[in-house]
RNA sequence: GGGCCGUUAACUCAGUCGGAAGAGUAUCUGCCUUUUAAGCAGAGAGUCGCUGGUUCGAGCCCAGCACGGCCCA
């Protein structure tokens, strides 16, 4: 056992609570029954008829103490349990001498047990007046200040709890993340598709361009990868004939740390057969317009200071339009490579030599023109060579039936006409192990398996990518990813054994 | 990986020109039975992120490192 150092304040607290437990003072009881939440209570007074007392009805409730006035012999305490925070006014001729002299001992963050009915104080206040009082869980280390609350950002996001219990805004966040999942759940139930869970742990990871974190399996022998993207199990499954799929779940990438990425993300992927990326199109508008009126109320989301309307149709064009309209790149450039890596260099944006023309224009595009695609908007006509796994258009092969959805200027989904051709797709993946070869290691891998799989035949389909915490961020103002993860990787840190 | 900023009491923050470490909240003691950032009087509480350097003297200047935030790649 290491030597702890601990502070002024921590000593005080520790020898408190040995003195209450030397005067036999349960500090961890696990015996309180409660029979009303601080919502019930309001729930009853609101409905009242006539001015109740304090004897009228008498409530058992139970909560973390958040605040304490004492005026000697008599104190007003605020609590909060899952539901609520209420007053409580602790009288000394009401619960005791004995009692008062243990309320006395006690500490913001403690849970108590009350017992009491209800009356209105001086300033019109719903208190309840306690008759009885028990201590039910006694804290060690003193709360945060009640009023600045906690905002060192490394604290809070080490120490979420903290944070959640001094900040209703933080609690409020997830839960509307929560809600923003079980909409979306919902929303695919009720148009019969199978929620399922495919391997996070992958042979071979696949169905995304992104570095994976490596890990082994002892007893089979072999290294697995987590998972980058679960879509080539998804597809295996429509294959297999369940036509409509979907599934929520955690995605690992082994990349940079910012405001926009954490190595662990939740993203929702779905696939229904019989389905064209137009039709996906039309079901993302209607679904996150959904998801933004159950969780906000609104269909006008504000966000960093910008106001995106999510009624009404939304802005579709192509890669290229985008480029030329928004970016203001000169439509000559678009078809010469050469020509736009040197117009590219001149706006500061660095490309690779060995960066096909793809990924050229999908690098102008990041630049130019996704900071300011702010109201939804649909981009199109994706270059086949930087999608992989999209249908080609029939008119034009060289492009693909794929859109991305882009908001408040973030993209939020990543959808195509699946490919279900088989040898096309090995091509790509062939392709993809080339610029693999050549050193780009977010290239795709070769999956003969899911090549085998493609030429049992699967049906033609339509998939689609929602990053949901993205979505999360969109939805409750978020600048950073870290606000909608409750636990967002840090770097270890030597801040258990410093205190 | 690069740039800028931050790290001082449990929390939120000051700290001037390099010359004895500060405030509010919280804690402790006393008074106080309708407060709500309660009030009044008093007290205690510090590895100034870490390591080294400069200096008679460093929270402050310099270097390196750690962690975090924002921006860029």
């Amino acid at each position: 056992m290491a030597l702890e150092q601990t502070s002024d304040l921590l000593k005080k607290r520790k020898t408190k609570l040995a003195t209450l437990k030397s005067n036999k003072i349960d500090l961890f009881p696990n015996n309180f029954i409660v029979s009303h939440t601080v919502q019930d209570i309001k729930n009853i007074i609101s409905v009242s008829p006539d001015p109740i007392s304090e004897d009228d009805q008498k409530f058992t409730v139970s909560g973390r103490m958040l605040a304490i006035n004492r005026f000697g012999k008599a104190s007003f305490i605020r609590f909060r349990d899952r539901t609520g925070l209420l007053q409580a006014y602790v009288r000394k001729d009401r619960i005791g001498n004995e009692n008062y002299e243990l309320f006395k001992q006690l500490d913001v963050g403690d849970f108590v047990g009350l017992k009491g009915g209800v009356f209105k104080t001086r300033t019109e206040e719903w208190t309840l007046l306690v008759d009885e009082l028990k201590l039910i869980c006694k804290t060690t280390r003193p709360l945060p200040e009640k009023f600045h609350g906690l905002k060192d950002p490394e604290k809070r996001y080490r120490q979420r709890y903290l944070d959640l219990m001094m900040h209703s805004d933080v609690r409020d966040i997830f839960i509307k993340r929560t809600k923003i999942i079980q909409t979306i759940r919902t929303f695919f139930l009720d148009r019969n598709y199978l929620e399922v869970e495919t391997p996070m742990m992958q042979p071979v990871p696949g169905g995304a361009e992104a570095a994976p974190f490596k890990t082994h399996h002892n007893a089979l022998g072999i290294d697995l990868f987590l998972r980058i993207a679960p879509e080539l199990y998804l597809k295996r499954l429509v294959i297999g004939g369940f036509e409509r799929v979907f599934e929520i779940n955690r995605n690992f990438r082994n990349e940079g740390i910012s405001t926009q990425h954490n190595p662990e993300f939740t993203m929702l992927e779905f696939y229904q057969a019989y389905a064209t990326y137009e039709d996906l199109m039309e079901l993302t508008e209607e679904m996150l317009r959904h998801v933004a009126l159950e969780v906000t109320g609104y269909a006008l989301i504000h966000y960093q200071g910008n106001t995106i309307d999510m009624s009404g149709n939304w802005n579709r064009m192509s890669l290229k339009f985008a480029l030329m309209e928004i970016g203001g790149v000169p439509e000559k450039l678009l078809s010469d490579r050469e020509e736009l890596t040197v117009f590219a260099a001149s706006k500061g944006i660095d490309v690779t030599k060995t960066a096909n023309m793809g990924k050229v224009l999908a690098k102008l595009f990041d630049v130019l023109v996704e900071p300011k695609l702010i109201d939804p908007t649909f981009i199109t006509e994706y270059p086949v060579e930087i999608s992989p796994l999209s249908r080609r258009n029939d008119k034009d092969p060289s492009v693909t039936d794929r859109f991305e959805l882009f908001i408040g200027g973030c993209e939020i989904a990543n959808g195509f006409s699946e490919l279900n051709d088989p040898d096309d797709q090995k091509g790509r993946f062939m392709k993809q192990a080339a610029n693999r070869a050549a050193g780009d290691n977010e290239a795709h891998h070769m999956d003969e398996d899911f090549i085998e799989a493609l030429e049992y035949g699967m049906p033609p389909a339509a998939g689609e990518g929602i990053g949901i915490d993205r979505l999360a961020m969109l939805l409750t103002n978020s600048a950073s990813i870290r606000e909608v993860i409750l636990f967002p990787h840090m770097k270890p840190k030597g801040w258990k054994d410093s205190r």
